[in-house]
DNA sequence: ATAAATTTTTAGATTAGTCTAAAATTCATA
DNA sequence: TATGAATTTTAGACTAATCTAAAAATTTAT
């Protein structure tokens, strides 16, 4: 059996693998677990023995197989229940996260298939990210971050990487929803900011670090 | 903030008190939370210092106000989410159960009125049991036990007062589900074992000890 | 009314997950 | 490439929830 605790720390590994090919260092994993390095020591040793992350000591950590497809279908729980949250339930797409955080460790196989039919299959959560499926797969979405993106091509708001209250009620603030269109305008060449056009409408200028942020999709 | 484990205990003596006057003994809690007597007593002691119990050593335990309170939210909680369960994602009734002694103990006083809202304010969980409404009052219902009903009654089942899946699948295998119609054809007289004619077709022959346990409408 | 049986509590130990402080290792750079 | 800085691990302790075994209190039955 795999505990709550351990759940949310695999989940945090492969969030963090995610972003590198390298081994995950033990403050990472403490930052994100809001815990000590000593106490994810303990963890990883735990984890280690139950052959679901890789780990020497000094040497950081990664996830096993049998680590990652855990980490994959606590994943897909989190996301399912979001949509649950705000597509059947009426949230916002920024009060769901806390609740998802607790949803995700219901244990039943069953529940979660039969949400996921319920849901109608969703392919994406609120925030654009996408849902694997009952083995562990992603659905490969194609969505480029915006700073990609060059001037005078317009694309579709997808999703945002970045999940903070604070980031999307500014992006509440300024007209960014999901669906709406976005034109890039101009591209400031010394910091990367970008002047857009959303929804046809109003001009914005946003920085580099916001543009990171926003999934569009291209066409 | 009080933990899953205070809340187990919490629902537990409450539904021990439904059925007496008196206080409740720690050996009945043991039984119902699978532990020992000892842990029962640690954890009295422990409720009793958060006053969600009065309690004195020897003399059996009661909730409080308070504790009460606590254990309505649990139990609307509970019965809420086996209606979801049951109506929106079709589960059968006897299959529940497990999935929502998880479900009871996510915490979001939000959730819980919009999952009201979206199964449309139930007054009764898949058993028949009455849901709490967020200030904790039991809608009436006014159900009986078929052990009440005299000869050639006619009344509807509306709810069981057992919920081991042993009974629930024996009620499947006779033909006894939610909204059938049941008339009571003879009760004998030195047993109270009754003979039934279940929805206008076949008879059956059900013992005392289940017609307890059948909650039903008379018109 | 008292002895026996039952129930309940206490005492002391265990496990999971966490902590602080100190020791060990690795990294960075001068 | 040696040494100081940063990271990581170890050692030892704490809390919540549990256990077993023994002691204390209550209840039951003669």
């Amino acid at each position: 059996m795999i505990s709550f605790t351990e759940e949310n720390y695999l989940k945090i590994i492969y969030k963090l693998s995610a972003e590198t090919e390298n081994e995950i260092s033990t403050n990472a994993v403490a930052e994100l677990t809001q815990t000590k390095a000593a106490s994810v020591t303990d963890m990883l040793r735990k984890l280690s023995e139950k052959q679901l992350v890789s780990y020497q000591k000094y040497q950081g950590v990664r996830l096993t197989e049998e680590g990652q497809m855990l980490a994959l279908k606590v994943i897909r729980k989190h996301r399912l229940w979001e949509v649950f949250l705000v597509n059947k339930l009426g949230f916002n797409w920024d009060e769901v996260h806390e609740i998802a955080e607790e949803l995700e460790h219901i244990n039943s196989e069953e529940l979660v298939q039969r949400l996921d039919e319920f849901l109608g299959f969703p392919q994406c959560d609120p925030h654009g990210d996408p849902i694997p499926d009952h083995n562990g797969r992603m659905p490969e979405l194609g969505y480029k971050n915006l700073s990609e993106i060059e001037t005078s091509q317009t694309v579709i708001m997808m999703g945002v990487s970045q999940h903070s209250t604070n980031f999307l009620q500014y992006l509440a603030k300024i007209g960014l929803s999901l669906g709406v269109s976005i034109k890039v305008i101009e591209i400031n060449d010394f910091d990367k900011s970008l002047t857009i056009k959303i929804g046809g409408n109003n001009s914005c200028f946003i920085s580099y670090e916001v543009a990171k942020n926003l999934l569009v999709k291209v066409f």
